[in-house]
RNA sequence: GCGCCCGUAGCUCAGCUGGAUAGAGCAUCGGCCUUCUAAGCCGAGGGUUGAAGGUUCGAGUCCUUCCGGGCGUACCA
């Protein structure tokens, strides 16, 4: 249940009878323990704009709430706070183990989500990492919240790169050892086009048999997407990423519409012409000297854009998926690029009334001189290698402080801590700004990072397993008695209220301090309380708080895409 | 020039539609292993929230100006 939303409910509707419609009861946890476990903020500004005494309205409102079975003591304190401390057998209820950890959303919508989109030209980098990750994280998000979660990988698969890597083909005859490595052959191709003009010829004219349609070249571009995708889909596993194939919807798809996006353009009036581009001019979109800012939608040699194929997108979006919601993941740089395209498609009726368009923008990931992150060489960082690193160093790690480890384990071990602390690590940062990529920080096991969340889950599986216990076999209903224990069950009902802003604002990061905060009242709770040497009822009490914890961490991990593990 | 984002402890970062005494981790210092994994726990110090104004019962959060940084800004994606 989301305590917060249902409490929310309750003040809404006391505010309502004590004169306030509409007010907003802004209910949360509470800033203080003193200050009970959720706080309502909402009298003070309803009183401001009534004009009334903020103290007096909150004795209105508490003489209207009732929360009999759910909160001991409800208090007014300061300007007009309201103060809600709940019954412990409430919030003991809640973690029964026949209570759900998560509820489906009251309303089931179709959520098209946009992200990882790498450019099929090259290999995967760490500027596709971001994006992979948070996009993935937040279908897992929606999925659990029983939404209609439709994924879609709009990756470069058309445009002049390719004509550049099909002139190279040609010229060398490369067998497909020599294409294993994409980032190689890309690299080369691209030389060979900046040094020579004759190639850069010939792969120009390489788009445009690509583009027509020619046999040849189709399936040697063909050979190119297969072998891209290939390596992605790699990646993606390794990464625990749920896309596939079936999720790829490449820029190519949409092609045979780029006319008729044109077309329709030109029909609702919004087409001009400018330098032999066709671009669309929107009021809101002018410098300050009232120079106009254009979105081109064809250029003068008659070619699209990539504004144009996401038009198309939108529409096929809106139009064909019925979405009621379409989150793209993409760099913060492309906020602009956005903004018009967004506006260029409900002036031209691309989207649906109902349907909301969400561009969800993130930083650039920084090595650590605050550079964008490079190889010592200079390079791009490719995620092949960067995950074997993970790999290397979460295995040492493990090694180190675990020589006990069947070495058969060790091997999954090393890649669900090390996977999981560069995700972790991405995830738990705010989602806007950019991050600089530090290994020891995401692999200290301390604080706020992926292997702290895993030990405290192997802690209470260890538990479990040194009382001759199955972690997720016990049922019934706990009593919450020593502080410890209180303040982590209170802690725990509010999972729910969490997810539900991660599928609300889409930051992640939220949940990643949820649970770090779980992880780190656990602790406190085994520290100050043993659990298998004591009598029952509190022997079982505290295993099925401990099994409740295990859960949520399981749970909200699994959310994230980040795996548990028994041992480490 | 204009637009967007950002500036919080020595470092890396939180701070949820404006709320009560701005929080974690790292690092520093001091405690805790005959007891469920010490990869842990407890405690201490550390802040003019870039600067100055403004809005109000209340501002890290909203508005204005300035300083500093990043990124965009007509035919790449």
């Amino acid at each position: 249940m989301n305590v917060a939303a249902m409490l929310g409910q309750r003040v809404s509707e006391a505010l309502a009878e004590a004169g306030a419609q509409d007010a907003p009861p802004v209910v949360g946890p509470a800033t203080r323990p003193e200050f009970g476990h959720y706080q309502a903020n909402g009298v003070m500004g309803a009183a401001k704009r009534l004009g009334t005494n903020p103290r007096a309205l909150a004795e209105r409102v508490l003489a209207e709430l009732d929360l009999e079975g759910i909160a001991s003591r409800v208090e007014i304190a300061g300007p007009g706070f309201i103060n809600i401390h709940l019954e412990p057998a409430f919030i003991a209820a809640q973690l029964d183990t026949g209570q759900p950890l998560l509820e489906p959303a009251t309303e089931s919508m179709t959520i098209v989500v946009d992200y990882s989109a790498p450019n099929l030209a090259k290999e995967m980098h760490v500027g596709h990492l971001r994006s992979t990750i948070i996009g993935d994280a937040l279908v897992r998000v929606f999925t659990a919240l029983g939404h209609h979660v439709i994924r879609q990988n709009h990756v470069g698969d058309w445009g002049t790169q390719f004509g550049m890597l099909i002139a190279h083909l040609e010229e060398i005859g490369a067998n497909s050892e020599q294409l294993s490595d994409l980032e190689m052959f890309y690299q080369a191709a691209k030389r060979r086009f900046d040094d020579d003009q004759a190639f850069a010829q010939r792969a120009r004219s390489q788009v445009v048999a690509l583009q027509s349609g020619e046999p040849d070249v189709r399936a040697a571009w063909r050979r190119f997407i297969d072998i891209s995708l290939n390596h992605c889909e790699t990646i993606y596993q390794r990464l625990g990423v749920q896309l596939t194939r079936a999720d790829v919807r490449a820029e190519s798809a949409y092609n045979d519409d780029l006319q008729d996006i044109v077309a329709q353009l030109d029909d609702a009036g919004l087409l001009t012409r400018s330098d032999g581009a066709d671009c669309v001019f929107l009021d809101q979109f002018t410098r300050k000297d009232g120079t106009p800012l254009p979105v081109i939608v064809r250029k003068s040699d008659g070619g699209y854009l990539y504004a144009t194929t996401d038009l198309a997108a939108i529409r096929y979006r809106c139009r064909t998926l019925h979405a009621d919601r379409v989150l793209y993941f993409v760099d913060a740089r492309q906020s602009l690029h956005f903004q018009q395209v967004f506006a260029v498609a409900a002036k031209a009726g691309f989207v649906t009334e109902s349907c909301e368009l969400e561009h969800h923008p993130f930083g650039s990931i920084l090595g650590p001189d605050g550079r964008p992150f490079r190889t010592r060489a200079g390079g791009v960082v490719k995620l092949t290698d960067l995950l074997d690193e993970a790999r290397r160093r979460a295995e040492r790690l493990v090694r180190a402080k675990n020589p006990d480890l069947p070495e058969a384990q060790i091997d999954a071990i090393a890649e669900a801590v090390g996977i999981g602390a560069v995700k972790y690590a991405d995830l738990s940062k705010s989602r806007t700004t950019d991050y600089v990529f530090d290994w020891d920080q995401m692999l200290s096991f301390d604080g706020n990072t992926a292997p702290y969340l895993q030990y405290a889950h192997t802690r209470i599986n260890s538990m479990f397993q040194r009382g001759g216990l199955v972690l997720g076999s016990l049922s019934g209903r706990m009593r919450l008695a020593e502080p410890a224990e209180h303040d982590l069950g209170a802690l725990l009902i509010r999972f729910q209220e969490v997810v539900d802003q991660v599928a609300r604002d889409a930051f992640p990061h939220h949940l990643c301090g949820y649970l770090a905060d779980v992880a780190a009242r656990f602790m406190q709770f085994y520290e100050s309380c043993p659990v298998l040497n004591q009598d029952e009822p509190i022997r079982t009490s505290r295993l099925l708080l401990s099994q409740r914890t295990a859960d949520v961490l399981k749970t909200g991990l699994g959310l994230l895409g980040i795996e548990t593990v028994e041992r480490m």
